[in-house]
DNA sequence: AAGTAGGCGGGT
DNA sequence: CCCGCCTACTTA
């Protein structure tokens, strides 16, 4: 190296893996990289894609110093979404490599899409006609460009034809720009006739986008009072301002009907986006959305992390949904960080639900968030009559599930060619097996939680961690054959059941480990629609907006399931599953009953479902947290480890994971750099839990660290809440 | 995260 | 005696 050469420039680059900053890479003469810029780059033995990050790069010993090798071509990060990364990062304790990661999950999209060969009219005629050509060239006749298998299909003709006329100089070869995945929607194509309060609710919201700055609005509406018309209006006036939109929804795999009713007010579908995206179709999207060419996507959580270029407003629709909580590596809620989202861009974020989580309705009761109800009263016509069954006064018949009441009321539905629903949120056959000799019954090795058994395939399986056997025929503690007993009702059962009872009816069964995956589901689910069914049986896969024209009772098989967990948002989640389920049989315009298969016709929640008094029971439900000293928001627990090293947290994780074997989402999520608490000096590691307590979390740890023989003082709990607080 | 290097058990 | 699996360690 010549003694006057300048030291290389040297940027930080955040690469996709758990380091908890940037690493340093050098720059070649001439290359032009910034903040943002996605780079190839080498790691270890590798090359990844990285994004350059703020800030200088560091000084890093230059021996180790390696070169960008690539700057792809394509738009830059925004300065907007690498705050989000660092504040997702910062707040979920991730390393912001990992958080990068997200938002590099379609390689292929770095390179631009290439252009699509095609060919088109020139001037020229070909020397003599056959039907063939001629039919090519009335084809043709547009004067649009087409691709050669396009034209040669659209004509009736082999390309061969095609290829006799190009050599001709009849076509001429020409590049297209890659076709737009969506056309663009347009905010004016089928403006719709609104309700006097669905109008006011919507200009409320139109204002919001206008105005151009953060603010949150939770539209809280029941069931068919028009919360999605409403909220359309508000995406109508972002497109309508340029800017772009993003439109959440808890596991968009199957909602299909979701995208026509996009499509019947804007024209157009919206671009997808969920894990079940073909890989060229994500490259596609996550393309188009960087450039600008989509303007609407409809996506699960991590639609969050597509690098939109003009985003405008964010609606996380039926915000309460659980499905929203990540639960791996990155933990975080995306209803939580689409306002967080909002606030970094300062633009607003819509939260729409018929059953709002409660720290939703906290936060907007507080001023916090705006709040805008819409009244049931158009939707009234389209609630079901909603009654309990009492099971002490209606018992199931001996070795049964479903009471006379439902039975009969299902006999009358199907009499009248008209459909049933039958909802019970456990899949497989029966939820515990025991040995009627021994008393033996069936846990799982790994976590000790029960085995379900699931007939059909003739296996026991743990609902907790996958484990799975045979189902044997004997005891394996006494050996007794023929004695073992199920226990309980799952979805099978019910369909056993069912069958016994309506043995011409056509049954069907819907559950998430259905044979043939999501795209079966979906085809059960449009057959159900056309009426291809008598009697469905389904988890709470059932519950998410599908239309089921003809299904005019539901029935909650056993409506006090999930009631008794210890989970303190027991009372909270069943209503608001319960509410969605009854909500299926409402949308028919026909009379239509939910019935609810109770113990307990006496609980809050039985009582709010029945009267749909929503109101009184969230202020119980608020007043109740309250009174046990909790915040009414919560959810996650971090135990904050002290540790020299990562390997030596990893270690206490380890050890607490051994003596907790059920708790198998200890995670090691630090090490966190706040000043507070360190303890003798060393680095502070946060563990996450699972827990919405802070005193069960405490006992939990209590309990972790006599068994784990850790050392007194190495182990904190914090309890970490509603990242509201932070912005 | 993903790849490499070092430690041991066990079967051919 | 070498392969497979587990753990520790590195990546700029």
């Amino acid at each position: 190296m010549k003694p006057d050469s300048q030291p290389p420039r040297v940027v930080p680059v955040l690469v996709p893996m758990p380091a908890d900053r940037p690493y340093s890479y050098s720059v070649a003469a001439g290359m032009q990289v910034g903040p943002g810029s996605i780079v190839r780059v080498p790691l270890g033995p590798r090359q990844v894609a990285g994004i350059v990050w703020d800030g200088d790069g560091g000084s890093v010993d230059p021996k180790k110093l390696r070169p960008i090798e690539q700057v792809f071509d394509c738009p830059r990060v925004t300065d907007e979404m690498r705050r989000f990364v660092d504040w997702i990062a910062d707040y979920t304790l991730s390393p912001p490599g990992l958080v990068a990661r997200m938002l590099l999950r379609a390689p292929a999209a770095f390179d631009p899409e290439p252009w699509i060969e095609a060919i088109e009219r020139t001037d020229a005629a070909p020397d003599r006609m056959t039907a063939a050509r001629g039919r090519v060239l009335e084809t043709a006749d547009s004067g649009l460009a087409w691709t050669r298998s396009g034209l040669a299909h659209a004509a009736g003709v082999s390309s061969t034809v095609i290829d006799g006329l190009k050599a001709q100089g009849v076509f001429r070869d020409v590049m297209l720009p890659p076709r737009p995945i969506v056309a663009a929607p347009d905010p004016s194509y089928a403006t719709p006739q609104l309700m006097p309060d669905q109008e006011s609710t919507a200009a409320t919201l139109t204002e919001k986008v206008s105005a151009g700055t953060f603010s949150v609005t939770l539209i809280d509406g029941v069931t068919g009072s028009g919360k999605t018309e409403v909220y359309f209006e508000a995406i109508a006036a972002a497109l309508m301002k340029g800017r772009q939109v993003l439109i959440l929804l808890p596991e968009i795999a199957l909602t299909h009907a979701f995208l026509e009713r996009f499509q019947d007010r804007f024209g157009t579908k919206p671009a997808e986006w969920h894990s079940d995206l073909p890989p060229r179709m994500r490259e596609k999207v996550w393309r188009q959305v960087a450039e600008g060419q989509v303007r609407v996507v409809a996506g699960a959580r991590s639609a969050l992390f597509l690098p939109f270029c003009e985003l405008g407003l964010v609606v996380v629709d039926e915000e309460h949904d659980p499905a929203y909580k990540q639960e791996d590596r990155v933990y975080y809620n995306a209803r939580d960080m689409a306002v967080v989202r909002g606030h970094i861009g300062g633009f607003p974020v819509v939260l729409a639900s018929a059953t709002p989580s409660l720290e939703s309705r906290v936060n907007a009761l507080s001023g916090r968030y705006a709040r805008v109800a819409l009244p049931a009263r158009f939707a009234e016509a389209a609630l079901p009559d909603l009654k309990a069954i009492d099971m002490r006064r209606s018992p199931p018949a001996r070795g049964g599930f479903l009471s006379p009441i439902l039975l009969d009321e299902t006999r009358r539905t199907l009499e009248r060619g008209e459909q049933a629903l039958f909802f019970l949120n456990r899949r497989g056959y029966a939820p515990l097996t025991l040995c009627r000799v021994c008393g033996h019954r069936f846990q799982c090795p790994d976590c000790s939680s029960w085995l379900v058994e699931h007939r059909f395939r003739g296996q026991l399986v743990c609902h907790h961690c996958g484990h799975n056997e045979p189902r044997p025929e004997a005891c394996p503690e006494c050996g007794t054959l023929d004695h073992l007993v199920a226990c309980g009702p799952g979805v099978e059962r019910i369909a056993e059941e069912a069958v016994g009872h309506f043995p011409d009816a056509r049954i069907i069964v819907l559950s998430s480990d259905m044979l043939g995956g999501v795209r079966r589901l979906r085809l059960e689910l449009e057959a159900i629609s056309k009426g291809e069914a008598d009697i469905v049986i389904g988890t709470q896969l059932v519950a998410k907006g599908h239309n089921f024209p003809n299904m005019t009772l539901v029935g909650i098989v056993d409506a006090d399931l999930g009631l008794a967990n210890g989970d303190p948002r027991a009372a909270e989640r069943t209503f608001q599953l319960l509410s969605q389920v009854t909500g299926r049989a409402g949308r028919t315009g026909k009379k239509s009953l939910g019935l609810l298969q109770t113990y307990q016709p006496e609980h809050p929640v039985m009582k709010a479902i029945v009267s749909g008094d929503a109101e009184a029971f969230y202020e119980r439900e608020t007043e109740e947290r309250q009174r046990a000293g909790l915040p009414p928001f919560g959810r996650l627990a971090g135990i904050i480890v002290s540790a020299a090293t990562r390997q030596e947290a990893e270690s206490h994780a380890r050890a607490l994971r051994r003596a907790a074997p059920a708790a198998t989402d200890i995670q090691v999520l630090g090490p966190a750099e706040a000043p507070l608490a360190l303890i003798g000096g060393r680095h502070r590691f946060r563990l996450l839990v699972h827990g919405e307590r802070r005193t069960d979390i405490q006992k939990f740890v209590r309990s972790m660290l006599a068994a784990a023989d850790r050392p007194r003082g190495s182990v904190r709990v914090q309890v970490d809440i509603d990242p509201q607080s932070f912005l």
